[in-house]
DNA sequence: CGTCAGCTTGAAGGTGCTCAATAACCGTGG
DNA sequence: CCACGGTTATTGAGCACCTTCAAGCTGACG
């Protein structure tokens, strides 16, 4: 734990003094005056899963940080098939600048938090904060970067080492860097979910769980504890 | 045709007077003063296809502006297997900022004309000029977009649905929003290149044009010369 | 204890792949 | 002009993987 000076710590409002987003999310680019002036805008809530965060019926006109919890980016075609196109963990950013939401669906996937504030005020800030903007730049390349990678493995890899690569997706994401050859998490999504972000069906991803439980190279406890005891063994599964 | 007017046309570099990117691409984010400087270190270059923008061999050390021509973004696995996870096309901007190219091959599909320049030199403007890093954002969010619409193409498709909304990229990307209901285009992509856009192999891709031809959507001349009578009928074999 | 949602398991079938042969295109050169 | 190799594309037959359909299982909760 490294401790993060901050000057003029009495300036920063309540709410952001304890929270990521103000070191590893884009709250990081503003001066404290610009975090008294959107904490005035913004609202913490935490949501149930399958809640929409924004999306079809919200039309979002607020941008939010996640403070807690993942949330699930959807595609939806005419015929009701689905694709998860995304999936975002705290302190990501979440909406779409400069634009009305695409055509995509956010969803919370487990419990979520999130910080929210109306697009008009960041817009504004964008606009006086040269900082923010690369901050955003920043979120959204890495954002490109992951949407890429997940790219090769929905169009060349196999119905297992698609499987594979997602518990090593989770593995890294919620267990924080901790062990570097194992790792124990719960599964923040159901199978359904892990069938529509790998465009597989429930059973496929099923029968390639047992079958990674079978070899030994995962344990799994209550459908959605999963320990891997060796990262590496699991890594090439996934044909990494 | 718009007449665009150059205050202070003179001061322009006669290299980037008539050049596409200086308009939709990233240098118009550039002040004169700013483009001549630009324009001292940067060079025009005409490849042919197959030629490696950046990737492996080189390690990008350049920016660069597509001038004219398809690229092409690849992603291989250690066995082989690859697949495309972006077309660029003119006036592009191509190299990933912030970062040595992340895992990421780009290579001309088609003949390239490219304008090139170090990226020292546009890291340095980018602290300076905050539009620059504005049109850099956008161009970044269009390319999320792009990928996330074909992560649904790749999950949840079907073979002849991907290839019918391959041509429909195509058509709507070459043909400068011509007709509205009819499009005729060459294929910037080989055969085995569309298979690895599309996550399919060379002889599915055939076949499911084959089956496009003779059921009378699309008419094909020369193996790369296609012409869709009604874009529509298109649209609706790509499930959109 | 019954119900319901989420998950697993099984059997059968289809879509897309593999392997293999044929066909078209294109440059070169006789 | 045609012959000729090399590359690129098409077509066919058989098979594998994943899906579909259907049933059974598990655990939470009334």
């Amino acid at each position: 734990m490294d401790t993060r000076k901050d000057i003029h710590n009495s300036e920063v409002p309540l709410l952001c003094r304890a929270c990521e987003a103000r070191h590893r999310g884009v709250c990081g680019a503003l001066r404290p005056e610009q975090l008294i002036e959107l904490s005035k805008h913004s609202t913490r809530k935490r949501v149930g899963s399958a809640s929409e965060l924004y999306g079809e019926s919200r039309q979002g006109s607020t941008y939010s940080n996640i403070i807690a919890g993942v949330v699930k980016l959807t595609k939806m075609m005419a015929d009701g098939r689905q694709q998860i196109v995304g999936l975002q963990f705290a302190p990501d950013f979440l909406g779409r600048p400069f634009r009305a939401e695409s055509n995509l669906t956010a969803e919370a996937a487990t419990e979520v938090s999130v910080c929210s504030f109306p697009k008009s005020v960041i817009d504004r800030m964008i606009g006086e904060t040269p900082e923010l903007e690369h901050r955003l730049l920043q979120q959204t390349l890495k954002e490109l970067d992951e949407a890429r990678d997940w790219m090769l493995t929905l169009g060349r890899k196999t119905a297992s080492e698609k499987v594979a690569s997602f518990l090593l997706l989770i593995a890294t994401h919620v267990d924080p860097e901790s062990e570097l050859d194992s790792a124990e998490f719960e599964l923040p999504l159901t199978r359904s979910d892990i069938a529509d972000f790998l465009g597989l069906t429930i059973e496929t991803v099923s029968r390639q769980l047992t079958r990674l439980r079978k070899d030994g190279v995962i344990v799994i406890n209550n459908n959605r504890c999963v320990i891997v005891p060796n990262l590496d063994m699991l890594a090439q599964r996934a044909a990494i």
